[in-house]
DNA sequence: ATTTTGACTTAAG
DNA sequence: GCTTAAGCCAAAA
C-alpha cells in the first residue's frame, strides 16, 4: 500500500493558517496578522497571503473572511474579486464601515 | 541554493 | 485621506 501523506497532517506555516481560517465564525472576520499571530509568526502576515493565494479549497478555506489590518477588502481569486468577497461577507452578516469591515463590530475575537 | 514575487503592515509626506 | 517607501516572511521558479 502505498504510503499517501495525510494532507491534514502536514506541517507548514500555510497549514497552521488554513486551520486558524477555518476555525473563522460565520459572520466575523479575521486579519493576516491576526492569523500570522496565531500561527507562530507575527510578522508573516504576507506569508498568510501568499497561503491564501495556494488556496486549496474555497469551502474548506473561508478565505473571503480574511482582510487586512485595517478591515479592507484586498485580492481575491475567486468571483470578481474583493466585489465577491465583500458580497459574500455582507451576506453573512459582517458589518461593513464603507469600503471597509468593521472590525470593532465583526472582528474574530477580540 | 539564490532570486523573485506576493491576497501584508507600518511609517512618513 | 491617499500615495510612496521600506521591512517582513514564506512559497515557488
Amino acid at each position: 500500500m502505498v504510503k499517501e501523506y495525510d494532507s491534514s497532517m502536514t506541517s507548514s506555516f500555510t497549514e497552521t493558517v488554513y486551520s486558524l481560517t477555518r476555525q473563522i465564525p460565520k459572520g466575523k472576520v479575521a486579519t493576516y496578522a491576526q492569523l500570522a499571530r496565531l500561527a507562530g509568526n507575527a510578522k508573516a502576515a504576507r506569508a498568510v497571503g501568499s497561503a491564501m493565494r495556494t488556496n486549496p479549497d474555497i469551502p474548506k478555506t473561508p478565505c473571503h473572511r480574511v482582510v487586512a489590518s485595517d478591515g479592507a477588502l484586498t485580492g481575491y481569486s475567486a468571483g470578481y474579486g474583493v466585489k465577491t468577497k465583500r458580497e459574500m461577507l455582507l451576506a453573512e452578516g459582517v458589518s461593513f464601515k464603507g469600503t471597509k469591515v468593521d472590525l470593532p463590530v465583526s472582528g474574530w475575537k477580540k
